[in-house]
DNA sequence: AAATACTTGTGAAAAAAAGAACAACCATCT
DNA sequence: AGATGGTTGTTCTTTTTTTCACAAGTATTT
């Protein structure tokens, strides 16, 4: 059992760590598809990426490729699983269940690989105790914290109206959640030791109208 | 009527233009609680970033600030709203009426300022000619092209099974859309005039999971 | 009107990210 | 075994993004 997966006791930038969640879906597709090794340059191909970048975000965790020959698809599946930590189960509570929550709630991708929605949290009466069409219980607000004890939940997302957001980002903070995935549009406040990601929708749909109106400034 | 937003014919990135997007958010809270001018630095301190970021970012386009006194928060309104085309109206399709299309149809988001959500395509017979709980309508996906162009639709959000996802990025190409929000988890090829924003909640998730693997990694 | 306390816009510096280049290595062919 | 063609890991360069630092400008006080 190894220490310690990285081999620099230097940072990884999300960059880095958004790529490798990539270059993993890629790697089982060509797994899927036969596909025994794979060179740098020819995925660069498939991302329309600098192949040098690609070696460069594997090299940090390892010599995982061969001079001469490339990369092994089952080899760098395994290693970059475990990197990210998709070997274990990471389960998954949602607060809020609007239409969004519920959504996300039975969406495939929150039920793949190493992640798993156990349980989703609302206030309103006419929702506690009933079940998503996936069949994930809706449970009273009141019991966020026993509830996420007893699943042992390490991921949030947060699917709540922008007023109370930060105060739940509070409570589950203090109920020792570390991660966070925010779909308000609220810059929440939150204590170093807690991850942070936000999808802001409203700055996406923003940003297209910004390129439409103006084409000439597109980079 | 000013032919050219853009002070410099530099192209402006993603970073800035959403930015500008938190921004204007910001600044219309802070209008609502009556501020009337403010400061680089204490906008900064909002958004725990550093304050000759701001500015650079909006010096882009133009002088908006007044030296010793700041930004006049009423016209720093105006200004990006104007730039980010926000004074236009942009309408909506989402592609795939699924439980999370559905859900981005009745979301609030798509509905704001310089939004609007005015069609749902689907090919499952059960639901076209329904409408959703926001009343949206969903249309047979054959008549596409034929309410793209009589909505005069600007922006389309794919929320289709990843499998289609490329045949609809083309289809959607072709009938003259120019910029699209991708919830699919596929590297959409799109000729270059059209804008691509990708949503990728795997992305998001992973990247959770291995800062939740590695806390030393954060940095 | 001079002094003081702020604040912007921007050029220069620093940091971060991406790309180019190449020694070191592997497999295969002759 | 030596030569050939291909590929990685990594150093060095370039580009991009962020931060610092300060002249230039504004309001306010004395």
């Amino acid at each position: 059992m190894m220490k310690n997966i990285l081999r620099k006791t230097d940072s990884i930038s999300d960059h880095t760590v958004n790529r490798l969640s990539l270059y993993l879906r890629c790697f089982n597709r060509l797994r899927d598809e036969g596909v025994k090794t794979i060179s740098s340059h020819r995925l660069a191909g498939l991302f329309q990426l600098n192949s040098a970048q690609i070696r460069k975000d594997l090299a940090c965790f390892g010599e995982f490729g061969v001079r001469g020959v490339g990369y092994y698809v089952d080899d760098l599946i395994d290693h970059i699983t475990r990197i990210l930590g998709l070997d274990q189960q990471f389960r998954i509570a949602i607060v809020g269940a609007g239409h969004l929550g519920q959504a996300l709630a039975d969406h495939g991708r929150f039920h793949s690989q190493g992640f798993s929605v156990t349980a989703l949290f609302d206030n309103n009466p006419d929702k506690i105790d009933r079940r998503t069409r996936r069949g994930i219980p809706i449970i009273d607000v009141a019991r966020c914290e026993e509830v996420l004890a007893r699943d042992r939940i390490s991921i949030a997302v947060l699917a709540v109206p922008g007023q109370v957001a930060q105060a739940w980002a509070d409570r589950l903070a203090n109920a020792g959640i570390k991660a966070i995935l925010n779909f308000t549009p609220v810059n929440l406040r939150l204590p170093p030791e807690v991850k942070l990601n936000t999808v802001d929708l409203t700055v996406q749909m923003e940003n297209l109208a910004f390129f439409l109106s103006h084409p000439e400034a597109r980079s």
